[in-house]
DNA sequence: GCGTCTATTGACCAGGATTCAATAGCCAAC
DNA sequence: GTTGGCTATTGAATCCTGGTCAATAGACGC
């Protein structure tokens, strides 16, 4: 997570290197192409907002940060919480990605290796984990979406892999399962207590029963 | 939910009233005792945080809403951040008082029980419930303190409850269905799909199968 | 009525989000 | 290799909102 971006394309040439020593090291305008600056820019914004807060992260930290000036930040992302969302919205996408089992696993070993590489997930980005889960920033209408469509996401495909309908008690316990998979891998980052494959038999098994009580739920 | 604090302190003598059409209706100033305004304060937060995110909710419309001045708002509570946090605490707290069972019951009515006034907390008090849980706030560590509490509150009653010992895996379960019941009321209250009777079913069921499969899952 | 106590005010300040006209890399055409 | 144009980038100015503080004004006891 280098915080400077390396001046790639000026090397090419390294023309109008005046090499006044006006300031100490005043590196000169790095013109980026606009994705790669803007990939730059939602990587570095994903990692500060991972470690503190929303509002703890001022712009004028996350341009310094990141070698540019202010106005190049809105020039990317018309306003704060849109960096925010997008960082947000990348890394939710990312968590998807990564959970999608192979398909041609039984669903048992579906389940389970989903299970699996959603911990993974959480062990590896930690901090990150945490606050696209806790996501919050009060109740946000935005934020609160992209929560929501991840877990849609997620329920629907497990909802696919059932093999019965999925009346509405069976997916809210599906949903339901999803805020004990949430939970449970929150309260395991923070105190490890709790041996990693029993947390996934455990979780595998529990869906079976979510599932099975739900559908015989009168 | 009256936004404009009655001056009754002043009906008493309804004195200094110079009735000058200086402006068309500038109340007095309303003294009111400490407790009676800090109160006030804290009920009108809570119903504005409840609708609308922390920082869609300026301290000068907060203080508008009041008939109050900001100053006033700030010898009540250092910061926003301070009003906000305790508007969530008490409703945090309000939501623990009612879900305590009569301990007369037996323990499987007193579940079902704890989980009924549960939904109808939820159901009641509908967006605040949701900010609550939802609180998020970017991760920040009071709020998420303040959820905490109460998640950890609850737990220890359950476990409590239970005739087994607390063995971490236990009480990861535990953690873990106190996340299914959240996922499921805010469902539930998004959707209002399963019957209320069901779903209090289905929860009280799985608390049963969760703990009894935590305790053989080897 | 008068003095005291303190709840309340409103003008002020500071810091951080946002805007925008001006600047400077890079590329292509000559 | 110079010139012109396109646009990524800058930084100074603005605006908004959280937070401060000395001054004000209800209530109450005397």
């Amino acid at each position: 997570m280098d915080r400077r971006v390396a001046p790639r394309t000026v090397t090419k040439k390294a023309r109008t290197q005046p090499a006044q020593s006006e300031s100490p090291d005043k590196p000169p305008r790095a013109r980026l192409l606009v994705d790669e600056r803007r990939a730059q820019l939602l990587a570095l914004g994903l990692s500060l907002f991972a470690e503190r807060s929303y509002d703890e992260v001022s712009i004028d930290e996350l341009a310094r940060a990141a070698g540019v000036s202010k106005g190049l930040l809105y020039h990317y992302f018309p306003t704060k919480r849109d960096l925010y969302t997008a960082a947000l919205r990348h890394a939710a996408q990312q968590l998807l990605d990564e959970t999608q089992p192979p398909p041609e696993l039984l669903p048992e070993d579906r389940a389970r290796r989903g299970i699996e590489t959603y911990l993974s997930f959480a062990e590896r980005h930690g901090p990150a984990y945490v606050a696209l889960m806790r996501g919050g920033l009060g109740a946000d209408r935005e934020i609160a979406n992209i929560l929501e469509e991840t877990r849609s996401t997620i329920a629907q495909r497990i909802l696919d892999a059932l093999p019965i309908s999925a009346t509405p008690i069976v997916r809210a316990a599906v949903r339901g399962w999803i805020g004990f998979v949430e939970a449970t891998a929150l309260d395991w980052l923070a105190h490890k207590q709790v041996d990693r494959g029993r947390l996934v038999t455990l979780l595998t098994g529990l869906l079976v029963d979510v599932v099975g009580r739900a559908a015989i739920t009168i």
